[in-house]
DNA sequence: TGACAATTCAAACAGGTGTTTGAAACACTG
DNA sequence: CAGTGTTTCAAACACCTGTTTGAATTGTCA
């Protein structure tokens, strides 16, 4: 028995149709959804037998986890939270540099848009893939935007005040997006090109600042 | 004695099917989305036959848009946009009310917590549906949340920034309600009842005030 | 080369989908 | 009562779903 050797020197499209399954996945299932998504037009775009998904991966749901987890991992590398950062930087310059890596993450337009539109979906339909997800990819996010709001609060802000505040924060990143088609709607001039994104960026660590600098001083009685 | 206006001897449940076509529907739209929903499952929670939703709709898709436009009629009526607000109330007054409302709008856990759902859905999956719903329902309160900011920033604020501003309100009411399955993995302890809505409310109105007063006053960006 | 495993393929499977149909049951009017 | 339009029903329709199967093809190594 040999263990399948995955450098193939000539012309390696040997592994390429599993790949090439998890991309037309990624595309499909962003575009229609788990439930909606078929695994014959997946295997239609990726030039593959129908019976394809289930050689390579068992089943269709199997195929899904393998998609969420690709594409966050590209995600990641193409706009890291921190965006070269300096060590020393300011906590403003912190809250800007995570909201606009956020932006530009989940607006992220090229030809794999799949992130933002596959997170939205496990929002609205949760599958058990959320779980590892909150856990290896949110939860490091949430606890990064938590200290710098920390930060900027004053010293003796509750732990609920902190978490609200940073929610407060977030939800505008994610509004942008979640409420596309109704902000479209409303506002049909309206566009998310990369000009755009940097002033909403803009727009929302001034307001949040604002609003945290405020917070900060003119603080709620710590206990009834 | 029936009070009922038939008097029918039987059961007097004739027109009734149509009515309850629509209850089982809203509350299987809201469950499983409009593609995932099964008209047979409708049927079913409604006692009817599976032809009893093309005999009185005609299709699927037309039965969708009746649910829609009754989920919204329900949650307006049961949580107006103004809460019964004296005309002379303040900027502040105006704001919680609207943000308190539109949470209790989006929170209902009642019988028919379709509409947050329903809406939810339609924001990731839009149907036809959405263009109306959009100027019916949403435009309006669109335009009374501008018009509350407007009257809170100072006067010479452009539209752009009245707009940005009154996006950034109401994103941290929706937030709550749209990243919910991820929030409740993210922090376990969080609950979502009366109490709690009203001190979200409490504390997005005061956030958003605060930053709303300053950037009434101080246009250019904060320094630190 | 031959042998053996990995991969692809067309076809079929069992089950679910929205919708249609024609007859039966019903309510009401004359 | 008979007659008429409305509503319900079981059955069937045509199509789509994810998955399986067994043979055919391809790749790899002795």
């Amino acid at each position: 028995m040999s263990l399948k050797i995955l450098d193939n020197p000539a012309d390696g499209a040997q592994p390429a149709t599993r790949q090439e399954l998890v991309e037309a996945a990624a595309e499909v299932f962003a575009q229609r959804g788990f439930r909606s998504a078929s695994v014959r037009e997946i295997c239609e775009r990726a030039g593959a037998n129908v019976a394809a998904v289930n050689y390579h991966f068992g089943d269709k749901e199997s195929l899904y986890g393998e998609v969420l987890k690709y594409a966050l991992r590209c995600a990641r590398m193409k706009h890291p939270p921190d965006m070269g950062l300096r060590p020393n930087a300011t906590g403003a310059e912190q809250l800007k540099a995570f909201v606009l890596s956020f932006l530009l993450r989940i607006f992220d337009e090229g030809p794999q848009s799949w992130h933002g539109k596959l997170m939205l979906r496990e929002m609205v339909e949760p599958t058990r893939a959320l779980d590892a997800l909150v856990e290896e990819e949110i939860r490091p996010l949430s606890d990064r935007l938590t200290a710098i709001v920390r930060g900027l609060l004053a010293r003796g802000a509750s732990e609920d005040m902190v978490r609200r505040c940073s929610m407060s924060v977030v939800s505008q990143v994610l509004f942008y997006h979640h409420c596309q088609p109704v902000i479209l709607r409303l506002f049909s001039k309206m566009k998310f090109g990369p000009a755009e994104i940097e002033s909403l960026a803009e727009h929302i660590t001034r307001f949040s600042l604002t609003a945290l600098q405020q917070m900060a001083t003119e603080r709620k009685p710590s206990r009834r």
